[in-house]
DNA sequence: CAATGTCAATCGAACGTTTGTTATGTTTAT
DNA sequence: ATAAACATAACAAACGTTCGATTGACATTG
């Protein structure tokens, strides 16, 4: 056995389980059991329940990291591509942190404003500095408030995973139609729904 | 006392509690202090916490039936203002209801197929039967598939109210700013964000 | 080089609390 | 007088944590 294998199984069990039912949802009876760990592991290696809902929580948000990558973008509109194609691989590879975000956004714990907060902080503030970028070079109308215009874009792309368990017999959420949902996302937000009345 | 006094306190009090901190976050004891009555009224008058949080729930989403006032409006511009409209006042009449939404979006319990899903899936029907109609009388674009369409526009109103905590730094909800934006999120969502290019 | 000591990792049992429910008793209104 | 509404106390079960005991790897020592 790996000398950290206890430690990153609890982990592991910890991040599905807390995500299907929530801190208060989850004995460490149940989660270790789950992980085929002792009962006392979880306080010997994480300090207790709560410190290891921190654990997760961290992992969880820690990739929110990666949109530093997306400021050498130089134009506004491929830097607002990047984020809804980021955001989607980032739901895609990871189907536990929506239920972390909102759960943290609804119901927030200690943690919320150490850990959640400047997280989502720092994508909004990257996102209005893209549409204000475009607004002062002509490339957005100046009507825009960059702000209102930054969580609309942010809520259609995280609705369409929120949504999924409600929706999923009416819009394909399979991961194939990825690429033409973002053209189309990027085609509403650009053009609008109407006709161009010339 | 009113006769139904104390089971109208239970409920008040459970709204809220379960919306600050999810079903297995709240004890019935806790829960009948705050609300001032005995702990075995919920027993009694609910038949336990599980059926105490079904009948929240139930009244939770009780206010969706509402959608079938839109159902009147002829435009489907019209129709998509009025969802909007009605969703803001929806949440600002309930601020708790964001919370059962997305939790059971997210984390669902056995009442999400039974009460949930359907009273989310019959306010994105409304929406794809307008969007669709605006489609076959040349208003909006042809391109448009209309399920996507309307995700992205429930996206747009649910997600700024979803991320007031992590955002009202940032961006005022001020209700006194709902006819703005109400304003703004149209036409971001008619326009577009860019500029004409005539 | 074998014997011994050390320490971190792991286990299962036990601890004291808190949980949701219920049995029993009391009040109130008709 | 009766029955519904409410309160109190007690229940077994489950909770998170902690306490010794055991193991195995590795360094120290004779």
């Amino acid at each position: 056995m790996d000398k950290n294998d206890c430690k990153k199984r609890i982990m592991a069990t910890a991040t599905r389980l807390f995500a299907e039912r929530g801190l208060n949802g989850v004995s460490i009876r149940e989660l270790s059991t789950a992980a085929g760990v002792s009962i006392s592991m979880v306080s010997y290696h994480f300090g207790g329940k709560e410190s290891l809902y921190s654990s997760v929580l961290q992992e969880q948000f820690s990739t929110f990291e990666h949109i530093e990558e997306l400021k050498g973008i130089a134009d506004p509109l491929d830097k607002i591509e990047g984020y809804i194609r980021w955001t989607i691989t980032r739901h895609r590879n990871n189907p536990y942190l929506l239920r972390y975000y909102t759960s943290e956004l609804t119901n927030p714990t200690q943690y919320f404003t150490p850990v959640v907060q400047p997280a989502i902080k720092s994508v909004i503030r990257f996102l209005i500095d893209a549409v204000e970028d475009g607004i002062s070079n002509n490339q957005f109308r100046k009507e825009l408030n960059a702000a209102d215009t930054v969580l609309a874009m942010a809520g259609m792309v995280n609705y369409y995973f929120l949504s999924k368990l409600a929706t999923q017999d009416i819009v394909s959420h399979s991961p194939e139609r990825d690429e033409e949902l973002i053209r189309h996302y990027m085609d509403i937000f650009v053009k609008g729904i109407c006709m161009n009345k010339a």
